[in-house]
RNA sequence: GCGCCUGUAGCUCAGUUGGAUAGAGCGUUUGGUUGCGGACCAAAAGGUCAGGGGUUCGAGUCCCUUCAGGCGUACCA
């Protein structure tokens, strides 16, 4: 990577002046190589020379200028300038960055991966949520965020797994079960008690049951019915959650039964484990983990007085199977807010099986608001995922969800997003992508030139302003990806994705491609090269699309509208 | 009480291991097309970066503290 090779590029310089006495023998100091917000100062900049300046014992300008008398000078920079109070500032050559645009057609959608990850088995585990209801809007921001990061990480070098964790075991459970024999029995037209725990989700599960399979599980007693028709309900809701998830667009490599660890004996090997290290202990009647010796303020319950198993243990197996069966070296979670407790005596349950909680991150996204109205069961408001994909597609949903910190509250906005669709940043980042399309079927239609001419576009034509202010936002794709990847913080994408749609939105409006319509073309040369240009443009946007999990549509149509081809927005 | 997260323009949010005059979208005001799709472009207005103290060449960013909001603090998950 370009910003990679001039970090060196000063410390190469910085290291021959060490050598030959102009500046004093120092540790090197971390080169921090950024992009100055304002043209004029350049395409990268360091601030190196301000950071030396005490322990060398010299004025920041001077070492600035030591340090650019040392600068071997790569066909890739152009100048180098200093500047007050001690910056010095390197230009990026035209030559460079024009000949980047062949590149960039040649690499395809590979042109921004990095190596950060080195081939590492990484897991991200994300929504995981139980399967006694319909996903809630809000599970979706986690869902995306976690599909994202894998999509980053794959593309940062990582060899990622997504998965699903099914909290099919637990007391709720039977709970659950016993709901959907209810609602079974009273759409049939039985009148059976009500059960003490309402679980009102359980009826669209008996009533899909009833739909499929008819009533054949009337003729069986409560308690055979519930141990059969339970776990069918279960599985009519994990079909649902599966639907919506398809819709949104996320595909998982693994749906993980959280059963499974009790039935193949995963959880009781890892209660020994973990008695064998020393952290158990029995006390009033309950099985538990000792973690104040390490360090956390209480000690947790593993397994209950009356013997039933908390979530607390299969979790601590299930995380055992993660590292140590499965090999992952690297794990995320994303978790909602209300589970930041549970970090802690998570990270400390990896210590006590000797395993480096350092490899399992968490992170926890906070609450989705809509409209300004926080969604609770017990407010009678949650708004399930479903509805809103009904509403406003997986595009803007993914877009705008994937566009905020994690760690900021989120207030969707329904009705902005619907009203000002036209003026949303989501459709302006696809307009993009559609514009240039639009520009090849012209190129093709007025004047023949089909894509596979454009490679023979002279990129030494290039030059403009707009056009190397394009260029610019283009070979920042390796850069943004590393660092999301690195500090896992996606919203640089969409971020990213914005920016570059304003490079070919100005590019567009000042640098014309093609002539008028029934003129032939002023400069056919120029338009090839700003073609070739365009192509670099769209498959950079196509990429940066696609590790949003969003289309990259070929044209734009507004609802009630027919597509120049008479067919739906065409997508990749 | 303690722990985690948050507080930046009217609203929703960015701000790259501390850098140059704090940015974007929406909203508001104004201007632009005999033209490759106007779902566009250009410009203006709008800020005590919650308050206070500290660290240093330099702080929205790091440390301390106060205030405000959210979440958590179960033999629930």
């Amino acid at each position: 990577m370009i910003k990679d090779e001039i970090s060196n590029l000063i410390k190469d310089a910085i290291i021959a002046a060490m050598d030959d006495g102009t500046l004093p023998e120092l540790n090197m100091p971390d080169i921090v190589v950024e992009h100055p917000t304002k043209p004029e100062h350049g395409d990268y900049a360091t601030g190196v020379a301000m950071k030396m300046a005490r322990a060398a014992k010299l004025a920041p300008l001077k070492i600035a200028e030591i340090i650019k008398h040392h600068l071997e000078s790569p066909p890739y920079i152009s100048a180098v300038e200093i500047a007050p109070p001690g910056f010095v500032n390197l230009r990026l050559s035209k030559e460079w960055l024009t000949n980047l645009v062949g590149e960039i057609i040649q690499a395809g959608e590979t042109f921004g991966n990095v190596d950060l990850g080195k081939g590492e088995k990484a897991q991200v585990e994300f929504v995981s949520a139980n399967p006694t209801g319909l996903l809630p809007f809000a599970s979706g921001r986690g869902g995306v965020l976690g599909d994202v990061l894998a999509s980053v990480l794959e593309a940062a070098g990582y060899e990622v797994e997504r998965e699903y964790y099914i909290n099919d075991a637990g007391s709720r459970m039977d709970v659950f079960y016993k709901n959907v024999w209810f609602y079974y029995q009273k759409e049939l037209g039985r009148q059976p008690a009500t059960p003490d725990a309402p679980y009102p989700t359980a009826e669209y599960a008996a009533k899909e049951i009833l739909r499929e399979e008819g009533d054949k599980y009337l003729k069986l007693t409560d308690k055979e019915a519930i141990a059969t028709i339970g776990p069918v309900g279960i599985g009519k809701i994990i079909e649902a959650i599966h639907t919506d998830l398809d819709r949104l667009k996320i595909e998982y490599n693994h749906w993980f039964s959280e059963q499974s660890l009790f039935a193949d004996g995963s959880v009781d090997h890892t209660l020994k484990l973990l008695r064998e290290s020393g952290h158990v202990a029995e006390k009033e009647g309950a099985v538990w983990f000792v973690s104040t010796a390490l360090g956390q303020e209480k000690d947790n319950v593993l397994i209950r007085s009356n013997g039933v198993p908390t979530y607390f243990i299969s979790d601590i197996a299930y995380h055992h199977n993660k590292f140590v069966t499965r090999g992952f070296s690297k794990v995320i979670n994303i978790w909602g807010a209300d589970h930041q407790g549970h970090i802690p005596r998570m990270k400390a349950a990896m210590t006590a099986l000797h395993l480096n909680p350092d490899d399992l991150t968490i992170i926890t996204v906070q609450m989705v608001m809509i409209n300004g109205k926080k969604m609770k069961k017990a407010h009678g408001n949650v708004i399930p995922l479903r509805d809103m994909l009904n509403q406003i597609g997986a595009d803007p949903i993914r877009y705008n969800l994937a566009a905020r910190s994690p760690d900021t509250q989120f207030d969707f906005n329904v009705d902005l997003a619907l009203e000002q669709s036209s003026e949303n940043p989501v459709f302006y980042v696809q307009y993009a992508h559609a514009r240039i399309a639009s520009i090849f079927r012209k190129a093709k239609e007025r004047y023949g030139i089909e894509e596979t001419a454009f490679i023979e576009g002279d990129l030494n034509l290039l030059g403009t302003s707009s056009e190397l202010g394009l260029i610019r936002q283009l070979l920042l794709l390796p850069e943004v990806i590393e660092d999301a990847a690195r500090t896992y913080e996606i919203h640089r994408i969409p971020q990213y994705a914005y920016r570059l749609a304003e490079a070919l939105q100005v590019f567009y409006e000042r640098d014309r491609v093609l002539g008028a319509k029934d003129q032939p073309l002023p400069d056919p040369a120029l338009s090839l090269a700003r073609l070739r240009l365009l192509l670099a443009a769209k498959t950079v946007l196509a990429r940066t699309l696609h590790l949003m999990g969003m289309t990259a549509p070929e044209e734009m149509i507004r609802e009630g509208e027919i597509g120049e081809n008479g067919e739906e927005s065409e997508s990749v």
